[in-house]
DNA sequence: TCCGTCAACTCATCAGGACGTCTTGACGAG
DNA sequence: CTCGTCAAGACGTCCTGATGAGTTGACGGA
């Protein structure tokens, strides 16, 4: 029952109650919460507020709720791992690409849909790769899948002149994929940077990552630099949150 | 005006027309949206239709909203750097430690609070510090500022046999932080690990961190190892999505 | 036994109204 | 000119009431 005196709206109140109640394991992960009826006679509220409660915890990521079905404590996420070496060599010598080599060492199925495109250079990409404002880049717009669910989007964009020519203005990059290619045209790759950041979906996003609501995404933008410190490659990645943990690793110095 | 028709919801309907204003540019960044009782008239739906639709952009993060004033759209972020030469040992040489050396490097005044409490180390803490879960390890707890605002939450765990009689037990560590008091008792630092994630703040973290909605939290767990590979400490990290970017740089291997 | 029907229960959406609090700015008293 | 008052307009909260749509499971017919 609801404090009216206390000044905290109700509908926060309830949600408050009802996220201490899954903390404390009231409600296990997986397990439905009440009904939005039932919580409406537990605490003395209508309907909305209930709803408004269930609202914020949706948010919050706490639960989700399937229509006709009931609401429903959100499991915790099984997490991934994307370590710094699956970036070396020595992979890319074995397999197709970082994502494909992932995915098959860890027992996911995965494909990958790839559309290419050229387009000219905005601000942003012509700071990172250090090309003039509306030179023209190759786009490579991919959507990753494992096991035939979306995990990951992903949009290469390239100096056009580095990639003329070559099996990168293919769907098909070949066995190592794009970074293969680059070194094989003497683009030795010297050393990677990513930046990584992290916001709320677009509807596009959370719909092609089928997210539930309160996930966020992870973004990661890795530019690859060649030997002598030109910019060869600049990557944006999209995560889901939920399914994705990044590990980095660096000696001492 | 909504299709009603169209089986798409009123609300989700008014939220992607102003969505894509705001995507346009019609509603620029900082801009005040039209009154709750302009957007009833304008797209003939009620007023909780029209929450309804605000409330969505909000979780987004496209928009606050300011009790009494009105609608705005969020301004983009600034973001902040935080590079991985901000533990090398000449930084840890000339500062005070990673945080209050980040800072004052970029022009704020930085402050911190810190408690320091013991605690027996649960399954994740056992498991990062190689350690007996129930082993006793020191906390170092602290809420770190730039000017006045909370930016960082960070909690800090290391073996207590690795801190007994040192200053890491003390609220101020003193010249270099806990890692310098750490090598000057024979545990030199060999690698570091981070491992990066992204979620929705819990409320406690949100009022903290002053957290706009719809604003995720990045979360960094750190693992300090000694020369051995020994893990000395293990530090769990809290930042506002829309302040902090990330940066790691390697080379490639 | 199997399977289709259908009732009951779930959440999703929407209307319209009421009252509260907060912010701003006009305006008048001093 | 300064400052406090106050009304207007903004969002915040909460209610009652209604309809729609998806899911499940009981039940009865084949």
């Amino acid at each position: 029952m609801v404090d009216r005196r206390s000044g905290v709206p109700a509908f926060r109140q309830v949600a408050a109650d009802l996220r201490q109640k899954i903390a404390a394991g009231d409600y296990a992960p997986g397990a439905q919460l009440p009904s939005e009826r039932e919580l409406v006679d537990t605490y003395g509220v209508s309907r909305p507020t209930v709803r408004d409660a269930v609202n914020l915890l949706r948010a919050e990521g706490l639960v989700t709720s399937e229509h006709g079905r009931g609401v429903f404590v959100r499991p915790p996420a099984s997490i991934q791992r994307i370590a710094r070496s699956r970036l070396s060599r020595a992979a890319r010598e074995r397999n197709r690409g970082a994502f494909l080599a992932d995915a098959a060492a860890r027992g996911f199925t995965p494909s990958a849909s790839v559309k290419i495109r050229f387009e000219q250079a905005d601000g942003r990409t012509a700071a990172h790769l250090a090309i003039d404002e509306g030179a023209e880049v190759t786009v490579r717009d991919r959507v990753m899948r494992a096991d035939g669910l979306v995990v990951q989007l992903a949009v290469s964009r390239l100096p056009r002149e580095l990639t003329r020519d070559t099996a990168i203005e293919q769907v098909d990059t070949g066995p190592g994929g794009a970074y293969a290619r680059l070194e094989e045209t003497g683009h030795r790759i010297g050393s990677y940077v990513e930046h990584v950041g992290a916001r709320m979906p677009t509807p596009d996003e959370a719909s092609l990552l089928q997210l539930a609501d309160g996930v966020p995404v992870v973004t990661i933008t890795r530019v690859a630099y060649g030997e002598d410190g030109t910019p060869l490659e600049m990557n944006d990645m999209v995560l889901a949150a939920d399914r994705y943990e990044l590990s980095y690793e660096w000696p001492a110095e």
